[in-house]
DNA sequence: TTGTAAGCGTTATCAA
DNA sequence: TTGATAACGCTTACAA
């Protein structure tokens, strides 16, 4: 009772294995009534293909690996779901590596992925550069980087949300509503991602004729227990503040109960912005505005522009930016 | 420039290709001097193992499927993150498989994974029970199942959390702060767990002599515009009601905006407990009590017994429970 | 302790 | 339109 091969399927049907193949792969010729025959017996024996031998053989191995900083994180999940979907409608599987923002644990899974002999890469944030590491030139692996600034842009894809429209359409829109002290509400690790939306910030202020200094900026770290000092601190140092760009929900909402704490008052007192537009926007109080991601584009793109990669490895050097939406919410309401 | 492999470390380091295989997976036996020089030769021309040819060689691939029905909820994300964290600590890679909780899907996915010739299987949660269709019998694949019920529970080992336990406390709570009427608010398409926790519910009532009816379950659909409105109608026949379990948290959420629209103050008029303690449980308004759920044992657990179950396939038929914690705030305070 | 060689399931080349 | 066969990179008897 084990697993049938081209070979058993070859011979339940009378034909040699090279036949079998062909009909299962659809190319080179065959008479239809060999491909009946075959199907047929496909079908009966419930028959799947080898992957690991295909590959080999192939070297070809539809898998694709996605390195992601925490599959926990809604927006990560949310683009990494999307993708995988995309890739599976198209006959690939997806090995998704949980980094956890951990450079050695990155490092080892590309090996393994390698190994692996995965077909491309899909790289999802960080803080520092990605640059594969083609030593020894092996077979070259291509890949895309998304939020994610790649070392040289020549040899892959960068595909972004627009942070900066992002930051730079929040911030001003706090301005619109009154605002005469926004700041910009960052954790210390920055990604690729967190830098660009604070020059969207600063520009903004810069267009308002607003003075961007170290007023301008909140620079947090977990866990929350420190945040709140670290925000009472500048609360206390800087009181005039009265708007807040957040560099993710998690922070916005995390100042949110600050805030509360604080006995300020949100939106009337102190008006605040998010980034992502996770689900949980609905849900605080007040609920929040919060600049959305269309994660649906960043997938789609990313999954279909990587397949596009595979068969043409050196059309790289393109950056795509996804534009992003401002949701208004009550926590930035007049 | 081509990839190197066992048969090139072999000719560089003047030994054959049996020897550099013992040499890489420390089998069988070799002098201290040989392995050096392999290991040195495997550094300098950074070699990676193809793991297609071992796969095929060996039928073992070190790799593990996950079935996940939604990898952008919370609870399935912490799971199947921590998961792969153990797994990959010991050498083994995860395909994460979103199905959506679409049936065909999962059957596709069975098919590629099984092809792929994955060395186990861990299914988590979902509507109906789970079988392997082992149809033609080809190699068996050992499989965990998570918080979803397997149809012969003697062919594998299934995982959950005490959902019992957790709805039978959270409802005596509910009860002991004075809720005369209770309910369990749950979705209608119901999974395994959300069943167990249903009974739980249950239980609870006719232990503190409370009457179970039609009036003691609202049941609820996708998407929130449908929910509000059952919920109104809901709360027209049965204004009496003044304590909520619902089956999630995301449930639990969307019930607290329905009912601050309604008019109602949260917990003074109606206390609400969630389930999976999810973070977003203290951001909401106001902060949501909720049923916690172990997420590191289960997915410890799972992971471990899987590797077990692959070394000692016929030790299955076990039931593991994992306990559960009420953590209590402001939505069921007195 | 080491080497030789068969074989895992495919695909692709070459002949028929 | 088909078939025989080599090759992909690795592990593992079996020999030496």
């Amino acid at each position: 009772m084990k697993k049938v091969s081209v070979k058993d399927i070859a011979a339940l049907s009378g034909v040699s294995v090279a036949t079998v193949s062909r009909v299962i792969n659809n190319n080179g010729r065959f008479s239809e009534e060999t491909r009946k025959k075959v199907l047929k017996v496909i079908e009966e024996t419930g028959y799947e293909m080898n992957y690991s031998a295909k590959t080999l053989r192939t070297n070809k191995s539809y898998t694709i690996g996605i390195l992601v900083p925490d599959i926990s994180n809604y927006f990560f999940a949310d683009v990494v779901q999307k993708i995988e979907f995309t890739l599976f409608e198209k006959g690939y599987s997806t090995i998704i590596c949980n980094t956890g923002r951990d450079e050695k644990k990155e490092m080892d899974y590309l090996k393994v992925l390698q190994g692996k002999g995965v077909d491309g890469l899909i790289v999802i944030s960080g803080a520092e550069e990605f640059s594969f590491d083609y030593t020894e030139a092996k077979k070259e692996i291509p890949y895309i980087c998304i939020d994610r600034e790649p070392k040289d842009k020549s040899q892959t894809t960068f595909i972004s949300s627009n942070h900066y429209q992002g930051a730079f359409e929040a911030t001003e829109q706090l301005i619109k509503l009154g605002c005469t002290h926004p700041i910009f509400a960052v954790l210390n690790r920055k990604s690729t991602s967190a830098k660009t939306r604070l020059a969207g910030f600063k520009d903004a202020l810069n267009k308002h004729s607003f003075t961007f200094n170290e007023a301008s900026v909140l620079y947090l770290d977990n866990p929350p227990a420190k945040m709140k000092q670290q925000t009472q601190t500048f609360f206390t140092n800087y009181p005039e503040t009265n708007g807040i760009l957040a560099t993710n929900d998690t922070i916005a909402l995390e100042l949110l109960n600050i805030l509360h704490a604080m006995n300020y008052k949100i939106p009337e007192q102190i008006k605040v912005i998010g980034f992502d537009d996770s689900p949980i926007t609905n849900y605080s109080s007040p609920p929040l505005s919060s600049v959305q991601q269309d994660t649906a584009k960043i997938a789609d793109t990313a999954a279909n522009h990587l397949l596009h990669l595979i068969q043409h490895p050196n059309e790289t050097g393109q950056t795509l930016m996804i534009p992003v939406h401002l949701i208004l919410r009550q926590s930035s309401a007049v």
